[in-house]
RNA sequence: AGGGGUGUCGCCAAGUGGUAAGGCACCGGAUUUUGAUUCCGGCAUCCGUUGGUUCGAAUCCAGCCACCCCUGCCA
């Protein structure tokens, strides 16, 4: 297990560090707040930390709040997977799951005070003409006919739409703000819609919906939030957010606070979007390894600590952003090198034949699964006649700086004998059929005599590898921002060659794996056993999660 | 009649008047039966820009410039 690092100080932590050493609170309260409407990708991930890492540095809590105020857009299979993923992300929410829903008749409570205080209003314009009264960005409102109805007539109003005498759209309650604002979120917001739509906690006891700018205030004051953390897009909002709380009987008033979003090189990372590229079939679903969800990465292989460590990496600040996928993939990595067993793999398999090969004198060497870990134990790496090696490992025209397999060369095959190639054996079409290899017996476990050989390969028996299916990823995208221009659609930067499946050969160690168990496979890189398809004993599958840094393959461009 | 934000190394990001942290990436070099890991070393005379205040400015002031967000009965 890697040690967690330390926290990294940015803006809102000294927010809540002054806050509780001023005593404007005694302990901080924060909460996620999703809408189950999607599957949670990486950016998630970041408001999760952010909030859920929080509470845990200063000893205080952090809600799990469903934001499920469009029943037309949400469902329970999105809830569902949101709480999976918090949990296996590491963290677990304060009490029960709560609801935006579970507060629907406070709400509409709340709502019938601010029509008790002139400051709301039943408004029967079509969606169209408030549009068009809203004004626009340079020009002012105009105030609806229907702004200064009686305090009397509203609240019947309001209570007939919500028992359900008129037709969905036809009528909305508003907030009486400031038709002429210079903030249209304040040209009297709509509070409340009529939408006869089943809600999947509610059921149908309802028909008229609250809107999210209301909603998420009085929620985030009911829980006793402290500090209400959400992205940049919402801090037009905050007057709102505040002048709801200030005009109601409710005791606490959060303080909402920006930060940005995330943006992943070589990612899209909206709901739509990936929304799409799952509906379009371009992804096998929500949690192909390709995606930058968190079900995609979980299956692809990264760890729960590795995607903490990203995120407490990237930090929290106000500036937009687009991280280097190396951050991420570095995390990934480091935390993969000190717990993943190695063992060894070949997927591109060239045949080799050792003609020396003498059984029962030939022998097999033990290799431990870690070379700083011997606790994590150790096998033997049997060898026979016939061994599988990497297509990549041998050259007969190789490159300069080649250290890897060459005819007349030598190469130490891994734990195991230095080989020598003494011929090729090629069809007639010229293909590579076999390779025909000497070991040296005196080399098993020492230093050749009289010679260094460089180049160590991975190999396999082919009398002991089990077959197995490799999934090897790259980025879903060939440019680094796929969504950045607006006027270009993002699928034209798909990138066709995101997944490649190859049949190649595992050791025979890895037979019983469980499924999502990681391993190093040697040069390579490391892998997972397919959440979904792999099965122990049965039917091996191993998703690449990252490959191993390469710097020859740097070299060579 | 517009409003709200942001600009510090290729990418993130600290710093909040006392003379530019850190991470990733990158470039050297050492060790290595993973061209991995690990380890050493290098990497912003400069903080969007122009002026001003000050003994002293990335930090304060003014003006410019660039980019992002806002006209859902979405969140």
């Amino acid at each position: 297990m890697s040690s967690e690092h330390a926290p990294v100080s940015h803006f809102i932590r000294n927010i809540v560090e002054a806050d509780l050493a001023s005593g404007k609170h005694k302990s901080i309260v924060t909460r996620f707040p999703p809408e189950p409407n999607g599957y949670l990708h990486v950016g998630h991930a970041k408001s999760i930390c952010l909030n859920f890492g929080l509470a845990q540095d200063y000893a205080g809590r952090c809600n799990l709040r469903f934001d499920d105020t469009n029943p037309e857009k949400e469902s329970e299979e999105y809830a569902n997977s949101i709480q999976e993923d918090v949990r296996w992300l590491g963290f677990q929410w304060a009490g029960e799951v709560r609801w935006a829903s579970d507060y629907f008749e406070a709400l509409y409570g709340y709502a019938v005070e601010l029509i008790e205080k002139g400051l709301a209003y039943v408004c029967e314009l079509t969606p169209e003409e408030t549009r068009e009264y809203r004004g626009s960005l340079n020009a002012p409102g105009r105030n609806s006919p229907y702004r200064e109805r009686g305090v009397a007539e509203n609240r019947d109003l309001f209570a007939r739409m919500r028992a359900g005498e008129f037709p969905d759209g036809s009528r909305v309650l508003r907030a009486k703000i400031d038709m002429a604002s210079p903030n249209i979120n304040l040209r009297d917001p709509v509070i409340y819609r009529i939408r006869r739509a089943h809600h999947i906690r509610t059921g149908d006891a309802w028909c008229i919906y609250p809107m999210y700018d209301y909603t998420h205030c009085i929620s985030d004051a009911l829980e006793g939030i402290t500090h209400s953390l959400c992205t940049l897009e919402f801090e037009d909002h905050r007057p709102l957010y505040d002048w709801v709380l200030d005009n109601i009987s409710i005791g606490c008033h959060p303080q909402q606070i920006e930060f940005s979003r995330l943006e992943l090189q070589y990612a899209v990372t909206s709901k739509r979007k990936l929304l799409q590229l799952v509906n379009e079939k371009r992804v096998s679903g929500w949690d192909d390894p390709r995606m930058p969800t968190i079900q995609g990465m979980r299956r692809r292989g990264y760890t729960p600590e590795g995607i903490r460590e990203f995120a407490r990496r990237i930090g929290i600040s106000k500036s937009d952003n687009v991280v280097d996928m190396s951050v991420l993939e570095g995390c990934i990595r480091e935390d993969l090198e000190t717990r993943a067993p190695r063992v060894m793999a070949v997927i591109q398999p060239v045949k080799v034949v050792l003609s020396n090969f003498e059984p029962g004198v030939t022998s097999s060497r033990e290799a431990g699964f870690h070379p700083n870990h011997p606790e994590f134990g150790s096998r033997e790496v049997p060898i026979s006649r016939e061994i599988w090696i990497e297509a990549d490992d041998f050259a007969e025209n190789p490159p300069p700086g080649w250290q890897r397999l060459v005819p007349g060369g030598e190469v130490r095959l891994r734990y195991s004998y230095v080989i020598r190639c003494d011929e090729v054996v090629k069809d007639g079409d010229g293909n590579i059929v076999e390779l025909r290899c000497s070991l040296d017996p005196n080399t098993l476990g020492k230093n050749p005599e009289g010679r260094k050989v460089k180049g160590v390969i991975h190999w396999l028996s082919a009398e002991h590898a089990l077959p197995a299916e490799i999934r090897l990823y790259d980025r879903l995208f060939t440019v680094p921002e796929p969504d950045a221009d607006k006027d270009v659609d993002f699928h034209q930067y798909l990138n066709p060659a995101s997944l490649t499946v190859v049949n190649g050969w595992v050791e025979a160690a890895v037979r019983d794996a469980a499924p999502e168990t990681r391993y190093q496979f040697e040069r390579l890189g490391y892998f997972c056993a397919d959440r979904r398809e792999h099965q122990p004993g049965e039917k091996l599958v191993f998703n690449r999660a990252v490959t191993l840094k390469d710097s020859w393959a740097k070299e060579q461009g």
